[in-house]
DNA sequence: TCTGGTTGTGTTTATTGTACACAATGATAA
DNA sequence: TTATCATTGTGTACAATAAACACAACCAGA
């Protein structure tokens, strides 16, 4: 018995690592959250190169692969229980070489399980920014929240993994109110419609947004308004988990 | 070199697959097709033990998934360059005992990679019914359609991989025209909508149908009835490529 | 030639989406 | 203290879309 194989040096992770996990598959995590009426993605800072990556991580032989999606959020970020949404597995062969060249992974000498052919699953997470404690792992010097249109030249295919990632999360906007879990408890209608033209890339009529918010009868506005701001401040609002299971029954439309 | 591993006998194939094939990931194919107003899938039957599952298949070393799932269509069906669509990957490392106990393969005598855990990639297929000669593979006794409501359990977790399918094969009859896939080149308006009603799984109001269709300006009406049915004598309308590619540039809804 | 089941077609109403303007607020600067 | 500026809060008229609905024509077979 070992202890946990995600706990392993760098030098033992690349010569045994092989032992513990599946290979040939890894798993990408795309984690947005939201802050100064930008949309941001977590991105990890490979040691010795320097060049940018998305978290991500690998199965254990006997792991649920949402279950290793689950980790690689969770040791990046400090969150659990974070609605993770799986969206696309990439199984290009040369997905290790596309545009930018061949790209071999910081710190390994000699041959390594890691050097081989890997099919990557992609999950994307939407994470309230404020709660959320950036952590490098042991291969990365830095773990930072890219603005999405700023997003550098990342490793492998991953700048490819980024739009799909958007993209998927475009089209679960009109299904489900994913927004809201990019928000914190506490928000204002001029902050939930940012996010929203933020994701979408577009902008939206104030009132007609108001008003389809209002009538899909999911937020609950609260007595009390947000201070602080350099103009008219602007009411708080709630998203209401009770409203929003009763609405999910009657079938509602979340299209902007 | 070895001539196309995916010729093995089936001994060779359990003893040496893992030369040719990555360990532990699998393709899975939904091919769906439309036959006497019914939504169908086709299935292939195990020898031995005569239990049925989806057709799929292995990626072999430097393949690509994608390429990986054209041949299990090919194979199955004849066709080429038919579109498939990746819709989830299924990693429960307990997938191959599920609540129908626990999977052995027929043909496996003694150890063999192919009793591992597998994570599979599915896809699914919209295809010419009368344009498909199903062709079981080695392993199996026959390879036939099943009419989408009266599929037998299947090995695994292949009903809970049909099911995925078919949510996702809806969610995109909104976004894309995957219908027309399924039918011949001419076709009559109840064929459409009796495809669409079999796929949504709900009746639709005809002339509301029918006015929707037209104003996709899509398709186009023919100066020919469909002859031999026992009533009125519809007429023919064909799907127009061209047009549909004008109407992509404007950004049309299929939503029904 | 009569019958039954099907196809072809248009209008009315209800719902939803879109466009748009002005008063109130709060901080800052004059 | 007052004026200014950027922002918030709110409602109505119009357009587009979706939904409901009925009758005549057709064809094969009895």
């Amino acid at each position: 018995m070992i202890n946990d194989p995600r706990s392993l040096s760098p030098k033992e992770f690349f010569e045994k690592g092989h032992n513990y996990f599946l290979p040939h598959i890894s798993i990408d995590c795309v984690i947005f959250g939201f802050h100064d009426n930008q949309l941001k993605v977590l991105l990890l800072e490979w040691k010795d190169t320097h060049r940018w990556c998305l978290p991500g991580g690998f199965v254990l032989k006997g792991e649920d692969i949402n279950d290793a999606a689950d980790n690689t959020l969770r040791m990046r970020t400090g969150l659990q229980k974070i609605i993770l949404h799986q969206f696309h597995t990439f199984g290009d062969p040369n997905r290790d070489r596309g545009t930018h060249g061949h790209n071999t992974p910081p710190h390994v000498k000699g041959p390594s399980w890691i050097m081989e052919r890997f099919i990557t699953i992609g999950y994307w997470a939407l994470v309230e920014f404020s709660k959320v404690t950036p952590t490098p792992d042991q291969f990365s010097a830095s773990c930072q929240w890219w603005e999405i249109n700023s997003i550098p030249t990342l490793i492998l295919d991953h700048n490819v993994i980024v739009k799909k990632a958007l993209e998927s999360l475009r089209l679960q906007l009109n299904d489900y109110p994913v927004g809201f879990n990019l928000l914190p408890p506490k928000f204002t209608m001029p902050e939930l419609q940012s996010l929203y033209e933020t994701i979408l890339g577009e902008t939206l009529d104030r009132r007609n947004f108001q008003k389809k918010m209002i009538a899909l009868d999911i937020i609950t506005r609260l007595n009390e308004r947000k201070q602080g701001g350099a103009h008219k401040a602007p009411y708080l609002y709630k998203f209401d988990k009770k409203k929003y299971q009763n609405a999910l029954k009657k079938g509602i439309s979340f299209g902007i």
